[in-house]
DNA sequence: TTGAAAGCGCTAACAA
DNA sequence: TTGTTAGCGCTTTCAA
């Protein structure tokens, strides 16, 4: 095992204090107005023997980490997976890193994430935060460490937060809905109180009040595995046999809810049902038909944050207010949701 | 912001010396025979306050930070974040943390990561190697380190490893397609030169030439993005008529694939076309017809990697020799590969 | 312009 | 059975 070189050995080689070394490969040169020459021949070595500073010790020393936590509901989720790749990616080119993890959406393992996280002593915290954490994120805050909120915001917690204009995009998937003459339309949630699932509701309430049409809303509960919640989706669609086109809150539940349509028509989608998903998925193109779905910008929600987190690490900024940025959706009309032929 | 506690601080309280309330914590106790009384006031106290160890002292101190790189291909392809969420549950109830990375198997990404991973100071490495990074890794293990690789070996690295029956599962697959009247079995891979991509190569040609039956073979480099790969699936398609079935690789080529299939076939799969993808996907059973697949065991390669990290990482445990476990794959029969119906 | 030395918070060898 | 103390490797104040 090759020994591991320290900033004493430096020093040593080249006949210096490790102060100067310190100064040197801390970008300090300038300022304690050490000899280029000297600067150089440090650098040159450094280079040569390729010694590293132990980051443990200059850790200790500082209190900084470079690290950032980040936690997500489900990091197996495409969407949550997308966006931490993003984010990880600009982390690691501003000499970042990140670490990951699941809430699960449960805000006791939240918690200890949290906990995990601070005895890491990372630098920042990017959340997807369940409910039931509020005092953990805000002592969080109030302890001054750096805390943006992504895809949800959580009343009672007061940061940063990059979000997606939900109700919106509700609103527009079942304003489409309309358009193509579908008249009975249901809306398939979770039962969590999450705001972004609330908005997504309130967007598909709206658009319906205003053609005075009458919401038909199946909530299912959060922890059902993917078997109950089949189970619950076809049942719903056995009792309500008025309906004529479906719209999903999230990508998850379109595709179980696409199974259970399927018990019901082998044959694939019955023609005169439309479909809609909350949030794309990569397969819904591939499906037959394409499903038509209301796009999140993964990519502009990732730079928002990171770009946002970047700037709350800087020591040099002014600790700012705590902004929301809402992003809009984009609704992709594929062929799930054709004009309705209506029968006179 | 509350000040940290210190170890001191709860040795102040309780008139103990730091040493003693150390051992405590150490769970030395009892080899250092601390009176059971003493032990038990430093923990309620301990308890109260909530004092926490600073990880990064400790760290610095015994040379160990309880944390496990885990380096994947892609940790954004489902097979990886399977296997990337099942580890993490188990280290973590192990008291260990894991930091992943995607490889993108890029060999010099690779090496930095490796490097950052030192400098991070984890205790072991999971890594599924990509090519050119032999000496890196040698050089970890040389170095003392555990490092246990997952689903592909590399000719030059000597260390535990899981793997899968590649050659078996591609065999299998294969034969079950001949087995239902298929001729002109394509195979379509990627250029890669990765172990488990040969090995199922070789499945592919073995159960051919036992029939006699002629291969083909489109190797689709593997830096095409899925616009390219999808180019270059549907002009093999139309260059090789005579193709009767597939099998696909991987699963996101299958994906692919069948994308550009359906640019044939805009009505869905023709029904004289038999289709299957090495690795299962959850959409393959959603799809018209649903696909079939050859299944890793995700959780068995998990468990497997997880054991032989914890067992390494144990200091108890004498260096045992560098094992390779192999594991079987699951052929899932779905619709896609029907009775072909021979014309005579 | 550079160096000596005091910690960051903890573990563990050694002493008592 | 418990306490004293020397580091782990680095940053940074203060002194020169």
């Amino acid at each position: 095992m090759k020994k591991k070189l320290l900033i004493s050995d430096i020093a040593k080689q080249l006949n210096v204090s490790i102060t100067t070394v310190s100064f040197i490969l801390n970008g300090k040169a300038k300022e304690k107005r050490i000899s280029d020459d000297l600067t150089e021949r440090v650098q040159k070595l450094v280079e040569e023997v390729g010694y590293r500073p132990n980051q443990l010790a200059q850790s200790l020393r500082t209190g900084k980490t470079r690290t950032i936590g980040l936690m997500v509901e489900d990091i197996s989720n495409p969407f949550f997976a997308n966006i931490a790749r993003l984010i990880e990616e600009r982390a690691y080119q501003e000499g970042y890193k990140i670490v990951y993890c699941s809430t699960e959406d449960d805000s006791d393992r939240t918690k200890e994430l949290i906990s995990m996280f601070r005895d890491m002593h990372v630098d920042g915290y990017i959340i997807t935060p369940p409910q039931g954490v509020e005092e953990d994120v805000e002592k969080l805050i109030k302890d001054g460490f750096p805390v943006v909120l992504v895809d949800r915001q959580v009343a009672g917690i007061h940061t940063h937060c990059v979000i997606v204009d939900n109700l919106s995009g509700a609103y527009n998937a079942t304003a489409h809905l309309m358009e193509q003459g579908y008249q009975n339309i249901a809306f398939v949630t979770t039962d969590s109180r999450q705001s972004q699932m609330l908005q997504r509701l309130e967007g598909y309430r709206k658009a319906l009040a205003e053609k005075q049409l009458e919401p038909a809303v199946l909530e299912v509960p959060y922890r059902y595995d993917a078997k109950q919640m089949l189970r619950k989706i076809v049942s719903f669609f056995e009792e309500t046999e008025s309906i004529d086109a479906v719209l999903f809150a999230t990508n998850y539940m379109a595709v179980r809810g696409l199974e259970a349509i399927s018990q019901f028509n082998p044959q694939g989608l019955p023609a005169n049902l439309g479909v809609a998903s909350y949030d794309d998925h990569d397969v819904f193109k591939l499906l037959k038909p394409t499903i038509t779905a209301v796009a999140q910008p993964t990519e502009a929600i990732a730079n928002h944050v990171i770009n946002l987190m970047l700037h709350l690490l800087n020591p040099k900024n002014k600790t700012s207010e705590a902004d929301t940025i809402v992003l809009p959706t984009q609704l992709i009309i594929r062929n799930s949701t054709p004009r309705k032929e209506v029968v006179a």
